[in-house]
DNA sequence: CTGTTTCATGGGAGCGGTCCCTAAAATTGG
DNA sequence: CCAATTTTAGGGACCGCTCCCATGAAACAG
């Protein structure tokens, strides 16, 4: 037998099939894409030239036709930390259950990377997009675009406020005000908070679940003892030996996060000090790390693989929907105070 | 002024730009691929159109059009460890520099999931593919498409050997060989090796680097002490255990990697022995974590930086030029033996 | 036995670009 | 000032596939 293929770059088209076949490209498709009007006996010899021909189909041509890219994006500040590949992973095992490829972009928590990704994103045409913004952004007409154009957006853990879309965050508020409970109640006197960027919603919850424990016990909050900072690796040394150092200093921190709450346990051992005799630590998010340090650290548990995959799912409602039934719910899961010896 | 645009999908096409200016599509398209033939007047008015117009290229036309996905698919056995993270995100960079998007699938440790992934890669007409096999793969037909299809394909760290394509890889044999060297001077005379699948070139030229270094210095290698694993967590307490329990246990524990050394070490201090007055533990590469334990991890670091771009530019090197002008390179980087106070 | 459905297939217009080929306009040189 | 050359612009095939429409054959009902 003797293929009429003509197989430029080595690749196999439907056309190639059509023709070998004597049939029409059209046929073919209709084999391929699992359309019912095709004759048994035709669909079968489709099929089994395609499987002995090894044809690959080229989902660029498709993605073209159909219009849509069967992709979804995903924009995070940052793919090192334990929390964001947990969640990533959960959201790839979604999309793929859904046929859909995932683009990941991170934008190593700068507002500019962040406009530039958003810009592949919609170069590439994706048809939905997951997002948490890094701590700089504060102005979100890149990601309103995506609105604009009917692209479903979902944010997740760090939201943006002005944006009526769905998103996935947990009981930050409760998280933190349940971990200063857990401080005050085994004695500690005195916490301080380290906490993020003000411009994030997560911060401002964290903090706020701090003060209203505070309060709840009667403990007046001492602005000495709240520190807000960006995040920045260098900056902790500083703040945390600041804290140690001050005349009427704390006998407990509560941070941000488990990175944080990390280094901060690090810096105090570095002073000579004990953890948790003199200090306690208390972090958030219960990253894969935080069981393994000494001491295990004390930290509010999020649900990483459910934040993924309630965010996965919650975008892929609005996709397979038309827009104007889009709903925009805001899921809120529920974290777990996961107490160990840093407390 | 009246648009004539027709937005279907709120998207706007370059037939769009070019009724508007009543020019060619070809010319709107040789602006914006910034081809030089072009009188300036005409280019003003069409880039000054499109950014009022916000006009977002379709990457999809242009990949069909042009034959090139300008993107490249990384093909890991997981993404949470820490170490794949690191080579993920410096590949991503240097693909970003060259304007190419990355597509990443984790393979779960499965064969099949790989040969899956290998399948999504094809049908989105990756132009090239960077590789870590898994711990099962033993039949490399569904990478060999790749070099059949001409589309380059690079491995890292866990490799194929049977297949000539560049790789890049750290000189194992000599990191096991420094690490073993180091706790045989440190005094240790009974030193286990956890090892991994034999399938994997890693695993037998760490194995191979632990035993020279025994026979350097004349200690007899007892099969006793050498265990190979298939890197299922649930199995290190098995053999770490049975290890202990030996009637003439191991002073000394050399784990394949990290992740093995970590829950080695909490297994040895349940069990109520010291690390490393009873016994020390060595891992290799030096993830995240292992400064952060306790006691913190010695461990044979590799340059997972260099790792990822150098893997990302031998499939550039690869991508830019004709397949019969390509090299193979095998890129061996040096580890660095990191002593903490595990050993 | 004929009119109406249903089924199987072919034809062809997109999808949104690129890029080659050609033609007209502008520039240059003798 | 005109021929030769270079710029600039347009036309249209093509990339590989989908999907609507048309057509003819087969199946069915009256």
């Amino acid at each position: 037998m003797i293929y009429l293929i003509c197989m430029k770059n080595h690749q196999i088209t439907i056309f190639d099939l059509a023709r070998e076949l004597n049939i029409s490209k059209s046929t073919v498709s209709r084999v391929l894409t699992g359309h019912p009007n095709v004759h048994p006996d035709t669909r079968k010899r489709v099929l089994d030239l395609a499987e002995k021909l090894d044809y690959q189909r080229n989902m660029i041509a498709i993605q073209l036709a159909t219009q849509q890219s069967k992709t979804i994006g995903i924009i995070i500040p940052e793919i090192l930390s334990s929390y964001f590949p947990y969640v990533i992973a959960a959201i790839q095992e979604e999309a793929h259950k859904e046929g859909y490829n995932v683009l990941i972009s991170q934008s190593n928590e700068s507002y500019e990377t962040e406009v530039t990704n958003a810009k592949v994103m919609l170069d590439n045409r994706v048809d939905g997009v997951i997002v948490s913004i890094t701590k700089e952004t504060l102005n979100f007409d890149h990601l309103k675009v995506f609105q604009k154009k009917g692209i479903p957006i979902v944010f997740f853990n760090r939201v943006c406020n002005e944006m009526v879309v769905p998103k996935v965050i947990v009981d930050d508020y409760e998280g933190a005000f349940g971990a200063v409970e857990h401080l005050i109640l085994s004695g500690r006197k005195r916490i301080a908070h380290l906490s993020g960027p003000s411009s994030l919603a997560i911060s401002v919850k964290r903090l706020n679940g701090y003060l209203a424990a505070l309060k709840k016990h009667n403990i007046p909050a001492d602005p000495e003892l709240i520190i807000s900072y960006d995040f920045s690796k260098e900056k902790i040394a500083i703040y945390v030996n600041h804290l140690i150092n001050l005349k009427n200093p704390p006998d407990a921190i509560f941070a941000i996060n488990d990175p944080t709450a990390i280094d901060t346990i690090q810096i105090i051992k570095k002073n000579g000090l004990r953890v948790p005799e003199d200090i306690a630590v208390v972090g958030f998010s219960d990253d894969y790390v935080s069981a393994l340090i000494e001491p295990p650290l004390t930290t509010v548990a999020q649900p990483v693989r459910e934040i993924g995959i309630t965010a996965a799912q919650l975008l892929f409602d609005q996709i397979k929907k038309d827009s104007s039934q889009w709903k925009t719910p805001v899921k809120i899961l529920k974290t777990k105070l996961i107490v160990r010896k840093s407390s």
